[in-house]
DNA sequence: AGGAGTTTTGAGAGCGCTCCCAAAATATCG
DNA sequence: CGATATTTTGGGAGCGCTCTCAAAACTCCT
């Protein structure tokens, strides 16, 4: 608790300023015995070195941005947001970084939080949750000022920006093949929104995989959903007339929301209607009805951003980096696949 | 972009250092030409003081840490949490801080955490979500370190400490009341862990109620959640033979579960059994049926935790501040109260 | 115009650390 | 055993800012 400084635990020790140094960042050339007699002057003292000095000299700070731009308010909606932020922290904590969020909430918000992320001093590296149109100003913004950064979701310009992502269409396209193969004729879609490169891709896999069996593409049996439960309702809603007797919702919280809509309009799933979302987060396995979905690795996921972010860190920003995680079908009961049809 | 300092603004400007700074911090004393000067200067140059520098010098970090002990790894289970951090993080915008999110996974990640966020030196002041046995550590240490610390949630030892919270036990206690004036005999709860304030608090509610109306307490009508959805539809299981016609849990998310469990049973809500949750999060509006539920002002609450951490440090730690916030009974269909019985 | 009071300005000393460099201590070898 | 190579150590400058304090520049009186 005392506010020890260097000097104070090197005077103790009977060293000078630098050995200590040496000895708390892990450096060689200290002998021995002076490297014990220094660590012990520390556990005793209970001397932690001051952040903001160690930031300054070294201009490095050892913390990591994470930016959930206004797009993604619906961090508070969609649980793969909470999911993710454990794989960063837990990465964080790891390797020793501590974690600056910064929720991007109004205009005003980003004209204090954008300045503050793309200088250098407070940070050594930032991860953008990214993937919609707006976000591309942040990423601009950082791309110039240099600063090492992780982009988590495929950005629309992806030119000279390290991201990690899955491979959303061929997810898509597996999930949807599946539901052909079982049989399923009237397959529609709850996509996401079309200002949003997961919305894209995913949509791209639905059409691929009609596409692929000679399919023909209905529009009515496409729909778009916000990634909230209550878009994937009202979505569902509107898909209802098409009558589809399968649905591919883009995430899992709007297959929830779809179900909702679905059993309201007294169809039984999956002998009526079959659900298959995307995300595999826990509350896929929550509602009455066990939902098939995409599995995707959240938590590594985030992560893994971590660790991109420290290559870039330590290796630098060039050349760009790109990861793609892979992605499994969890076949439940709401495809319907798993009784006898 | 440009790594800019003050000296280079001054310069630019034929001015001192002092005066660029005296600028910057909006301190009084400087003519006004002069500081339309300055300010031209740095909005050309897009100057930003570099933060570790400031922070060394003024023992001012401008950041707030928010620490999510081990105890709330139901982070990722209960959109409460997120909830929480959107207030809070809401508030650090508004006020000019930087957050720091600190998420306690393990018990390696405290000894790595707790130090990092006692120091002098990273964080102006501490928010811990707590309320939990196992916070009492954490807690303690903050205390010690003379950290400004707040609270969110009543800790078990709470003298010296400054917290936040609502009252419990009376909106408990309101909610139940509710359930008796509309008419049911054998009310259940779905309470929180023994080892959690709020639990406890909460369970306190419940039995006051009945107690007030004379009622006997049956303990076959009282099992413990733990805050999750799953935990919910057990502790319902466990319920149900005590044949119960209402049911208070202590989270919306456990009556979700908990209802989960009823209908499973062929049971038909309100009708053939009452719920009334806690918290009113939107998720208490999603489910088929409309969940009576106390509201609590969740986001309010975290943006009140950071105005309080705000004045612990501004004004000094004593006395030790307290305050409590208000609830509501959000009356919907899930207990009966909107037909006729 | 001169002096007291007030406001504006700049110099300089840190804040607590890192890191370069040269000095001191030790090891190696003919 | 002395000369050279190597390792260990400490001094000092500097990271970019804040803040105190004294000097300089203005006010406002009489």
């Amino acid at each position: 608790m005392s506010d020890l400084t260097l000097e104070d635990v090197a005077r103790q020790a009977g060293v000078s300023r630098s050995t200590v140094s040496r000895v708390i960042n892990g450096r060689p050339n200290v002998r021995e015995d002076v490297r014990q007699r220094v660590l012990d002057v520390i556990r005793d003292t209970g001397y932690h070195p001051n952040v903001a000095a160690r930031t300054l000299a070294s201009q490095r700070s050892w913390t990591l941005g994470l930016v959930l731009p206004h797009s993604v308010s619906f961090f508070f909606t969609d649980p793969y947001y909470p999911h993710l932020t454990k794989g960063i922290a837990q990465a964080c904590n790891q390797y020793n970084y501590t974690l600056a969020l910064f929720l991007v909430g109004t205009k005003e918000d980003e004209e204090k939080i954008f300045p503050r992320v793309a200088r250098k001093g407070l940070l050594d590296g930032v991860l953008v949750q990214a993937g919609h149109h707006g976000d591309q100003q942040i990423i601009g913004l950082l791309v110039d000022s240099k600063m090492p950064l992780v982009v988590a979701g495929r950005p629309f310009r992806s030119d000279n920006v390290s991201y990690i992502d899955i491979d959303n269409v061929n997810a898509a396209h597996n999930a949807v093949r599946h539901l052909i193969q079982i049989g399923y004729r009237r397959i529609g879609t709850i996509a996401g929104p079309a200002h949003s490169t997961v919305g894209l891709d995913r949509k791209e896999g639905y059409l691929k995989a009609l596409k692929e069996r000679g399919r023909e593409v209905d529009e009515a049996l496409i729909v778009e959903g916000d990634f909230t439960e209550t878009g994937g309702y009202y979505a569902m809603q509107r898909l209802l007339p098409a009558k589809p007797d399968a649905v591919f919702a883009a995430s899992d919280i709007m297959a929830i929301g779809a179900m909702r809509a679905a059993r309201e309009a007294g169809l039984r799933i999956p002998t009526d209607i079959a659900f298959v979302g995307f995300d595999d987060l826990p509350i896929a396995t929550l509602s009455d009805i066990q939902l098939t979905t995409v599995r995707q690795p959240v938590v590594q996921f985030g992560y893994k951003a971590v660790e991109l972010l420290l290559d870039l860190i330590e290796n630098g920003l060039h050349p760009v980096r790109r990861v793609i995680m892979d992605t499994e079908l969890i076949i439940r009961d709401s495809c319907g696949a798993t009784r006898v049809r």
